[in-house]
DNA sequence: CAGAATGCTGTAAACGATTACAGAAGTGCA
DNA sequence: TGCACTTCTGTAATCGTTTACAGCATTCTG
C-alpha cells in the first residue's frame, strides 16, 4: 500500500542503505546518486516508517502524556508547557486523555511502551494506577500531582500553600467564619486544598466548624447550587471561599440574581486564577497556579530521566501558587493586577512565547 | 535493557511464538503451558513492544490529531469527542498540538506515518499544510476547519451560519447598528463569523459600515480594548456582536468599570456559549457550537476511512451552531436556559456520558 | 489397525528501517 | 606496478513482534 525503502531504492537504481544514507544525512554519497535519490524519494511520496526505525534505533523521540478525563484550561495550558518545553529538545509530544478508570490507564501504559521514550502521568484520582507491570522496569516516568513516591519523580503544586495563604489573606481582613467551597472528594488538588483550608482556619484561630464546609465538584452550577446552602448557615459567614474559580463564579451569579452583594455582604475568593478571574463582577480573588511551568518542569524532569538512563535518581518537587487579590474579597487592589495586555500569568520559561502563535479557536 | 518476548520464552521453556499466542490469545495452548507464561511474563514486566508489533500486524489501532497552538475551552472539549468515540471503537488517540508554523507540521505528519492508522487535522491558519508529500498516498485523513478539498474528507462548524443568526436576532431586537468585535485576521473561523456577520448585516438591512468593525484577536484584553473604539463609533451602535466569548466577557467588563449598563445602553452577543456564559453579569447570548461532536463526527469519518481503505469516498460535511439568548441582549429569555446542573450542550452521542468521570482539575 | 483428524508446539520468514562490514573503484605515491 | 588510502556502494544482520507452515503426539473413526 504504502512506499518503503525498498521501492524507493529500486526506483533509484542503488541499495536501501544508500537511501538511508541519503535520507539520513550520514555517510558519504555521491552528490549526482543523492540528487537521483532525492527526487525519487519526493515523487514516491516516500515517508519513514516511524515504528520500524525506531525498532532499530531504540529511540522514538517522542514524550507520551497521560491524562484522566478531565477538561477545561488546566488540559490545554499543561500540554501547552510540556510541549513548548519538548520542542526545544527536538522532541515530540503524544497526549492520551480522558481515563477514567484504572484499567484503561493501564492499558494505554502499554500501548505507549515501544511508541516513546518516557511518559508523563497526570494522576487523576487518589488511587495511582499500576505502573511496575505495565511498563519496561526503570522506564522514565514522571508523576504529576501525585502522592509522595519513591521510584519515580513526582510534581506537584503547592495547593495547601495557597489555599493557607487565601484563608490568612481573608482572616487579615477581619474575617472571622469563613465557609469554604469542597472540591469532588476524590480529587487530590480538592483535598489538598481543603487541608490548607482547614489548617490555616486553626492557625489564624477563625471559627473551626464543619458547618462551613459545603460540598462542590469543581463546577460551575456546584458553586451555584452552594449559594442556598451557605445562607442557611447559622452564624452566617462573612467570607467564602471556593475551591476554584468555576465554582466561585456560579456562586457569584447566584448571589446576584438574589441581590446579594459582593464583596459586601460576602467576601469571595476562587483558586486557579483562570484568565477571565479579571473579568467577571467583581474582579476575583484568587490563587494563582503556575500550570504551564508545570508541564515545563515535568518535561524538563522526563528528559533529564530520559539521558541518564538507568542512573537517574528521582525527586520530589512542589511549584508554589500566588495569592492574586482583586475587589472580590473586599480588599480592593485592582491596581495590583497587571494592565489590561500586559502580563497576566506567573514568569516562566516560555512567558516571552506566550501570546505569539497562540490562537483561540472556538472558544 | 526491557525485557522481550524471547526472554520472556527462554525464562518459560517454550517458543517466542506460544508465548505469541497465549498473550494474544489465539491458536490452540495447553492450560498448563499457558498459566506458566503468563506467570512469567508478569514476574518479568514484560509488556510487548507496540512498535515492532504493528510493523507486522500493519495496524496501530490509534489515531493521530494535528492542532495547531492554540487554546482554552476548545482544545480540550474536541479531544474528548475524539476520544470517547475512538474509545468505543477499540481505538487510541494521540495528540500533537501546538503547531505554529508549516515546517512544524509537516514534520508532525512524517513522524506519525507508521504510528497512528488516521489524521485528524486541525487547520491552523488560511495556509494549509502540505499533506501530499508528508504522507503516504491514500492516507486516511479528516480534516477540520478546512476549505473544501476535493482529496480528503473535511469537515466544519457553521459558524457563518451561526453569526448570521445572531445579528438577524439583534435585528429582530430593533438594532439598526450592529458594532463586530472581529478574531485574528489569519482565522478560518474568525473571518467566517465576520462573513456571516455582513451578509446577515446586508440581508436584514441593518447599516453596514466599516466602521461599526472594530479588531479584536480572541483574547479576552481584547475585548477589553476594544470598548474605547467603540465608544468613538458615530452615530452610536446600540449592539454589539463579538467574535467570540472570551472577548464579550472583556467586553462586559470594560464597561462595567466605565458604569456603561448593558443591555440597557448597549445589547452584548458573543459566540461559542463556552460553559460560564451563563454564569457572569449579565447571563451572554451567545452562539453555541457543538465541539465535541465535531470530534465525534471527525472521529467516525476517519474510522470509516481506515476501514473502507483505498475505496473510501471524500465527503464535506457542516455541523450547526444555535443560537442562546440570555439576558446580554436585552431579550431576557433567562427562563430558556435549561436549570442549574442539567443539560447544557447540544445533545451529542457521549451526551450520557458527560459530567460522569470527567473533572475539573484546576481550573 | 490404518488413516485422518485434532491439539499442541517450534522453526523461520516476514514487517521496514539502520548500520557494521566488506568490496569495488579510483587516486596518490614510491 | 604495487600498496595504501579514500570514496562510494552493496550485503546482510538486526530490532521485537506475528503467523504460515510443518512436525509430532494423541485421539478418533471406520
Amino acid at each position: 500500500m504504502s512506499v518503503t525503502i525498498r521501492e524507493v531504492a529500486r526506483a533509484a537504481l542503488v541499495s536501501v542503505a544508500t537511501v538511508s544514507r541519503v535520507l539520513n544525512g550520514k555517510g558519504p554519497v555521491h552528490a549526482e546518486t543523492e540528487r537521483r535519490i532525492r527526487k525519487v524519494a519526493k515523487r514516491l511520496h516516500y515517508v519513514p516508517h516511524g515504528g520500524a526505525r525506531s525498532l532499530i534505533t531504540r529511540k522514538t523521540h517522542t514524550i507520551g502524556v497521560l491524562l484522566p478525563d478531565l477538561y477545561g484550561e488546566f488540559f490545554s495550558e499543561v500540554i501547552r508547557g510540556i510541549d513548548l518545553c519538548a520542542r526545544r529538545s527536538g522532541y515530540h509530544v503524544v497526549v492520551s486523555s480522558s481515563h477514567s478508570d484504572r484499567t484503561e490507564t493501564e492499558s494505554m501504559f502499554r500501548a505507549m511502551r515501544g511508541r516513546v521514550d518516557g511518559l508523563i502521568v497526570l494522576y487523576p484520582g487518589t488511587r495511582p494506577p499500576v505502573l511496575k507491570g505495565n511498563l519496561p522496569d526503570g522506564f522514565p516516568v514522571v508523576l504529576l500531582n501525585a502522592p509522595r513516591s519513591r521510584s519515580f519523580d513526582s510534581l506537584n503544586i503547592d495547593n495547601f500553600g495557597g489555599a493557607f495563604a487565601m484563608v490568612r489573606h481573608l482572616v487579615s481582613l477581619g474575617h472571622k467564619k469563613i465557609a469554604f467551597v469542597t472540591g469532588p472528594a476524590e480529587n487530590r488538588d480538592a483535598s489538598e486544598r481543603l487541608r490548607g483550608y482547614r489548617d490555616a482556619v486553626r492557625a489564624c484561630s477563625a471559627d473551626e466548624s464543619k458547618a462551613l464546609e459545603v460540598p462542590g465538584d469543581f463546577r460551575e452550577w456546584a458553586g451555584y447550587d452552594a449559594c442556598r446552602a451557605i445562607r442557611n448557615i447559622r452564624p452566617r459567614p462573612s467570607a467564602i471561599f471556593a475551591a476554584n474559580d468555576a465554582m466561585a463564579i456560579g456562586l457569584l451569579c447566584a448571589f446576584r440574581e438574589k441581590g446579594i452583594r459582593v464583596p459586601e455582604q460576602y467576601a469571595i475568593a476562587g483558586f486557579d486564577d483562570i484568565p477571565i478571574a479579571r473579568y467577571i463582577t467583581p474582579p476575583l480573588t484568587s490563587v494563582r497556579v503556575p500550570i504551564s511551568a508545570l508541564g515545563e518542569r515535568a518535561t524538563l524532569r522526563v528528559l533529564k530521566a530520559i539521558e541518564d538512563g538507568p542512573r537517574h535518581e528521582w525527586r520530589e518537587e512542589t511549584l508554589p501558587t500566588a495569592l492574586v487579590i482583586r475587589e472580590s474579597c473586599g480588599a480592593g487592589a485592582r491596581a495590583e493586577d497587571p494592565p489590561a495586555g500586559g502580563v497576566r500569568r506567573v514568569p516562566s520559561v516560555s512567558e516571552s512565547h506566550i501570546g505569539k502563535n497562540r490562537q483561540r479557536l472556538s472558544g
